[in-house]
DNA sequence: CATGAATGAGCATTCATTCAT
DNA sequence: GATGAATGAATGCTCATTCAT
């Protein structure tokens, strides 16, 4: 298996439970669905998660409040699509970029590049997901997910002998929580060269976990 | 310089300009402002800082609403100084605990376990904190202060030949989000032994900075 | 210049500088508007503005809070809007019974009875206004318009030998404050012939300014 | 009857029928009544009654806020005990300066003269009580006893054939405002030299009421 | 006498949500 | 599909008042 499929199998997106998946919607509900979940990252983004109120969400969709409330059945289902489109896209976008790296250290390292790469292109997403996570308390949810899909990589790791020994659940914490540092990081200090971020965390994160002595 | 002393100097309680920093209050005030900064934290730990109102808090402080305004002149005055208790507490708790390593590497190590043993022992306050510095957008300063203190941690190693050569701000970021994760994850999986969650990290970072070769 | 142009440029409305005097409402907003603004002169005028509160005036209405919110953007706006429009109102209606005097002497009569006929048609608008004035502090910026305007014509008639000399301040000053009376008597004695009160009260001002000897 | 005793007559100190007049006060008890009701009367004429909390007065008297309840059973008490105390204080000033006039105009002349000097003296008793009346609803009978008081004087120009025929109440009613209007008159122009003020006014009404012809 | 801790009602305001048009 | 008028609950906060000390 090469890299783009570990990639790939890993940002695979995940059905969602929740009523919002259904399609069968006209084109322009699709359109103001989107044009409304687009206001909503902006302003999650722009002023937090406790300024952000659905008439402002609507002023800056330039849409009336009612309109929000036809499209979404409430407040968390407008969040809840949010999280669920902004993770497609990244994962996306992730995936075209993964390199093919042929074995597990590259996969992290595509990994990491990817994701660095797309906090510098689109930041307002993640930092909206962030938002929505902490406050509505869904962090635990999300995180449990990609926790587990790096563990996988990582233990893939293990196996091929390319790793060293370690509890692969910390570690994969530990790299989830330095990649989503990565939107604030690049918020507070908007010059940092993305390359030379994603190449830093790479190379952190391949000396972590890369099998010593040999 | 010792180990023990660069973590103190790491964690030196800073003033705050804040006004609630005063003395002469009477045995009675500061007790109740200790339980209401108590009720406070565990209020915000438990449903995060959009649905902690001062009703709620008074609720689980068992008084009415009303005393909490006047023991605190509003919300954010309160809020402050939550940060403020736990900051002061988790410093004094993790320079108690620091080692007495003589290099920076061991300086390092004994600032993790540290932190991650305090997280253990009271998850609650960083878990506030973390709530409102996000709600109310004192993050960023916060986090430049940390930053800035890690920065300097780091710069000592390389000067001193312990660690490689790389960017000092990148690799502060990287470890304060590891840290900060710490006690979402203790709470997700509290069965995690805090011993081992401290060793691996401190390996983690151990790995990443030090110098190679040789 | 004819009286009735002198009463016209007294009472010419001045533009506001506040945001609501748009245009560009819809009917029901208009109507609502103008709803809650008579229940709030009202309230005032019943209560006083220390018991003035929107729930009252909501209540009222037979509305909700919410609604007095939603249509004004804080009390202020409403208290700002009530002024706005019974000044409007009053000065509209002074105008239109403006006498055809000829003099000076005759303007003044003719301000006075037709001051004294709105406040004996609609009495709530000006003792909200008194209340409002009072309460928010305008009361000072109110009253030098008035007494600059006053003072005007008070000039005019000794300029034009048909008043005595005197210091035109306090004379303004002293019919200004005679005026505002009225609602009040009224009020107080509801049996009062408004006819007699202001040709009464014109009779006292005609004998105060007018030129004595010949 | 000369002048100095018809004002005396007229400013008699009416017995107040609430609970607030009983003697057997201990010193120190009248002491701290004085000085809250100063405070309340500083603190009224300051920033208004809307702005008038009883912790603000408390606080400009420099006690405690209870102190207050102590000895006033209920804010209204205490604001029915400063507009006693200030009429009182008012009428001894206004007695005291009284002329000796041995006619009815010179009476009214004496009256406003001694009150525009009780004004220039101690102007924040009268705003404080004018404050009360207007907030509380008080005005109603406070004037009511102002204009009997006036009307009786008028009366007796009249008898005297002193003063021409004119409504007494009317009258009375407009030579109140009048004065009621001069407090705040000093205060919007401190620099008004109030002999010219209340010769001015002493003019007006003396050429309002005066018997013409002859 | 005096304090100040404590309460509970009331305040203006915000906001997610509903619904007639 | 879309609007915006309307609601009602909740929020942070102020304040007169009570009461144990």
């Amino acid at each position: 298996m090469r890299g783009a499929d570990r990639v790939r199998k890993l940002l695979i997106v995940r059905p969602t439970n929740s009523s919002n998946a259904q399609d069968g919607r006209s084109f322009i509900e699709t359109a103001r669905r989107g044009q409304i979940v687009e206001a909503a990252i902006e302003t999650l983004a722009e002023v937090g998660y406790a300024k952000t109120s659905l008439t402002r969400i609507a002023a800056r969709a330039g849409i009336s409040q009612g309109l929000i409330s036809y499209h979404f059945s409430s407040k968390q289902d407008l969040m809840e699509q949010v999280v669920t489109e902004v993770n497609a896209d990244m994962e996306r976008f992730v995936e075209a970029r993964a390199g093919d790296a042929d074995d597990h250290a590259g996969t992290v390292k595509a990994l990491i590049e990817g994701f660095v790469r797309y906090c510098a292109d689109r930041p307002a997403g993640i930092l909206a997901v962030g938002q929505i996570e902490n406050a509505e308390g869904w962090a635990a949810e999300a995180r449990e997910r990609s926790i587990a899909d790096f563990e996988q990589l990582l233990r893939g790791g293990q196996e091929a002998g390319e790793f060293r020994s370690f509890p692969t659940r910390l570690m994969a914490v530990t790299l989830l929580a330095a990649l989503e540092a990565v939107p604030g990081e690049l918020r507070a200090k908007p010059e940092t060269d993305p390359g030379v971020y994603a190449a830093e965390l790479a190379m952190t994160f391949e000396l972590a976990v890369h099998r010593t002595g040999r």
